[in-house]
DNA sequence: AGCACGCCGACT
DNA sequence: GTCGGCGTGCTC
């Protein structure tokens, strides 16, 4: 019998790959990084098993190089992979691979990138020519200097690595190469003293001697939890541990990040998407190395390879930002559960608004629960009003009463804060004599108008179009946007208010302008002014001076299809209006609705969270839906619907387990997309393990059989939206 | 995913 | 008569 090494590829293909050992190779284990032929060319693989059994009636290749001596993937990283590979149904070759920086991917060395620095050479007689400006106040900046300057540094002062390279060559400056090392016993400061409230929260949170212990810290807006985490932290973690601190991709900002070097200095590392790849090799391989970190990441941060991970958390562990929406479609939060598990170590999910998953699991006792149910300092919960807005004349969507409480705000010297819900909202282009719109010519959707530059774009395929001033199918001029999009509510806004700044926070105004930093300077002063936003606004800044919340639209997710749309209104509308009051002066909100009699709007003007989720949570069981059953959706994209209805009908049949019930195939909400019909195919079941057995059966039968090679499926396990 | 092989339209 | 379109099949 022979023997083989078993390979997993970056390849969609749910199957590993044989190859034999040279002779003069060192024993391979698992985890290790090797170049092997592939078809025609060469790929990197990972070695999955170092001593498999070789399958009969292939000849098999050999592997071409070892590219290092040890697994790149160390072992608690790769069985967190290989349960999620399984879990998810998703390609193992796959999910390895995502957990390696690009560099790696491709085959570069694991190595640190170097670390130069810069100084001034003393004595340089060249000189520098009279146009060269910002050689000459590079220069000036680095005579200013103690001693050498790291190529971050200088770049981060506003100079370019070409200004350094020109310097260099005229002998002005010279670049030297240093060692990467931990710095040691740096002289930080004790996280600021907790709260009564705090305390007592804190001390509900299980410690690292019980193992794996999941905490639920259930703490409202303003409450300081991060406060909590940094003690946390710092009372449990040993100078030579590592720590995983999630955090969702908008909160992870330079003050987050500034906030806990403060108290951990060089321990944190920053893992986010803005990171380029040679940013990705060093933190990654820091990681690897075995560096007491604290690593501050969003969801990727998860699959970092950490050897001595003892401590992590969860940050507004509700966030929908922690699933990823294609390809290999990980929950970041469930799989830092798991891998506290595998590290037998505690894990805190923190929320003002926890998910109802993880609110079931506090009930039923995996999770202990913390509550912090008092706001930090002087600042007293918002007082929350429902303004029914039917039968009322509206002005950019906003009532009278509203725009006179927003007069009201500014004229105390306070600010305001205008949320449009959008969520599923945008300006369209209507004819208001013959009703047309205009819609995608590739999708099932409308074209949704852009001021900024006159065009109609879609917001599910890349297709635009400019503007026109007239309606394409009756020539009439009352051709005008309709809806609450941000620009309409603004422009009423800076007519009502024209002597205060209003300031708009969504997607377009924050790409356009950079960062949303620069865009907030003026809110950080304090002065009256308006902002007006969506999504971006309900999490992470803090307005000290904001105390007035206006929701132009609340009703949104009042009547979706979405199963989980009632409890993502109810997370956003508290989220939005833990804005207001965090300074001194107490909130207020306004909740415009034209429903201000339906009992869950109610129940959220007082303010309170959990009782409102339990209520939620139990329509939830009545509907046998997740959390008390598990989820799957089987999607597929074709060419006509025909071809992916009849692909799911097909797959249905497939499926033998009488306990999993099929809802579907239906065509999507939006059943055309960029020109491709889309369906899905429903599955639920009371057993997690009974529906992953059915699913990993199903694609195996899936992936054998001959199909049409335009359609296109693809499972969803634990999916966050079910259109 | 990539790549090759394989059959049908507009071009030097 | 060829170049190239992307449908189909294979990769240890």
């Amino acid at each position: 019998m022979t023997r083989s090494v078993r390979i997993a590829l970056a390849r969609p293909l749910r199957r590993l790959f044989d190859y034999l050992a040279t002779d003069q190779q060192q024993p391979l284990v698992a985890g290790q990084r090797v170049r092997v032929p592939f078809g025609q060319q060469s790929a990197i693989g990972l070695v999955v098993d170092a001593d498999a059994e070789a399958p009969e009636g292939i000849t098999l290749k050999s592997i071409l190089s070892v590219c290092e001596h040890w697994p790149a993937l160390p072992d608690e990283t790769r069985s967190l992979l290989t349960w999620a590979s399984n879990y998810y149904q998703h390609p193992l070759g796959e999910c390895l691979f995502t957990a390696l920086p690009p560099a790696l991917r491709k085959g570069r060395p694991a190595e640190r990138p170097r670390l130069t620095q810069w100084q001034i050479v003393t004595g340089a007689t060249a000189t520098l020519s009279t146009n060269a400006v910002r050689q000459r106040a590079l220069l000036d900046w680095l005579s200013g200097q103690a001693g050498a300057r790291e190529t971050s540094a200088v770049t981060k002062a506003g100079f370019t690595r070409s200004q350094l390279k020109a310097l260099a060559a005229k002998g002005l400056v010279i670049e030297t190469e240093t060692k990467h090392q931990e710095s040691t016993a740096e002289n930080l400061p004790s996280p600021p003293v907790l709260s009564e409230a705090q305390r007592s929260a804190y001390e509900q949170l299980a410690e690292p001697k019980e193992g794996f212990t999941a905490s639920l810290l259930y703490g409202i807006t303003g409450s300081g939890k991060t406060e909590i985490y940094l003690h946390y932290l710092r009372q449990h973690l040993a100078n030579n541990e590592q720590a995983l601190v999630l955090v969702p991709e908008i909160n992870l900002t330079p003050q987050t990040v500034k906030r806990f070097r403060h108290y951990f200095g060089e321990r944190i590392a920053v893992w986010h998407s803005a990171l380029n790849d040679g940013e990705r090799l060093d933190t990654w391989l820091r990681i690897r190395e075995g560096a007491p970190v604290i690593v501050i990441g969003t969801r990727s941060a998860v699959l970092l390879p950490f050897t001595g991970l003892r401590t992590i958390v969860v940050d507004e562990e509700h966030d929908s930002s922690y699933k990823q929406g294609e390809g290999f479609r990980y929950s970041g939060r469930d799989l830092a559960v798991y891998r506290a598990h595998l590290n037998q170590c505690p894990i805190i999910l923190g929320s003002a608004t926890p998910s109802l998953e993880s609110l079931h699991n506090a009930a039923s006792g995996k999770y202990r629960l913390a509550r912090l149910e008092e706001r930090a300092g002087n600042a007293a919960p918002p007082v929350i009003n429902l303004l029914d807005i039917r039968s009322r004349p509206l002005e950019g969507g906003m009532a009278a009463p509203t725009i006179q409480s927003i007069r009201d705000c500014l004229a105390r010297g306070q600010q305001a804060l205008v949320f449009v819900n959008r969520r599923g909202f945008a300006p369209v282009m209507m004819c208001f004599d013959c009703g047309h719109m205009v819609e995608c010519p590739r999708c099932d959707t409308r074209l949704t108008y852009h001021r900024k530059d006159r065009a109609m774009r879609c917001h599910h395929c890349d297709y635009q179009t400019a503007a026109s001033a007239q309606c394409p199918a009756c020539k009439s001029d009352a051709f005008k946007p309709v809806g609450q999009g941000t620009e309409r509510t603004e422009d009423i806004l800076m007519q009502q208010f024209p002597e205060v700044p209003v300031i708009r926070v969504d997607r377009d105004s924050t790409q356009r302008k950079g960062s949303i930093q620069s865009i907030l300077s003026t809110v950080n002063t304090g002065r009256p002014c308006i902002l007006v936003g969506t999504q971006m606004l309900a999490k992470g800044h803090d307005f000290p001076n904001v105390t007035l919340v206006v929701v132009i639209n609340a009703d949104g997710g009042l009547f979706s299809v979405d199963f989980r749309a009632p409890e993502q209104l109810i997370q956003t509308l508290l989220q939005v209006s833990g804005r207001a009051g965090r300074g001194d002066a107490s909130g207020q909100v306004i909740i415009q609705t034209c429903h201000s009699d339906h009992p869950m709007l109610r129940q959220l003007a007082s303010g309170h969270y959990l009782p409102l989720a339990d209520n939620l949570l139990a329509e939830r069981s009545g509907g046998g839906f997740p959390p008390f059953r598990s989820m799957a959706i089987l999607r597929a994209e074709g060419v006509t619907m025909e071809d992916s209805i009849g692909f799911l009908d097909h797959a249905k049949q497939q499926i033998t387990d009488t306990q999993i019930d099929l809802w579907g195939p239906l065509p999507a909400v939006i059943a055309r997309r960029a020109d491709r019909y889309r369906a899905q195919l429903v599955l639920i079941c009371d057993s997690r393990t009974r529906l992953n057995q059915a699913l990993k059966s199903l694609c195996q039968q899936l992936d054998q059989q001959k199909r049409k090679g335009s359609l296109r499926w693809q499972i969803d396990v634990d999916p966050l939206e079910t259109g």
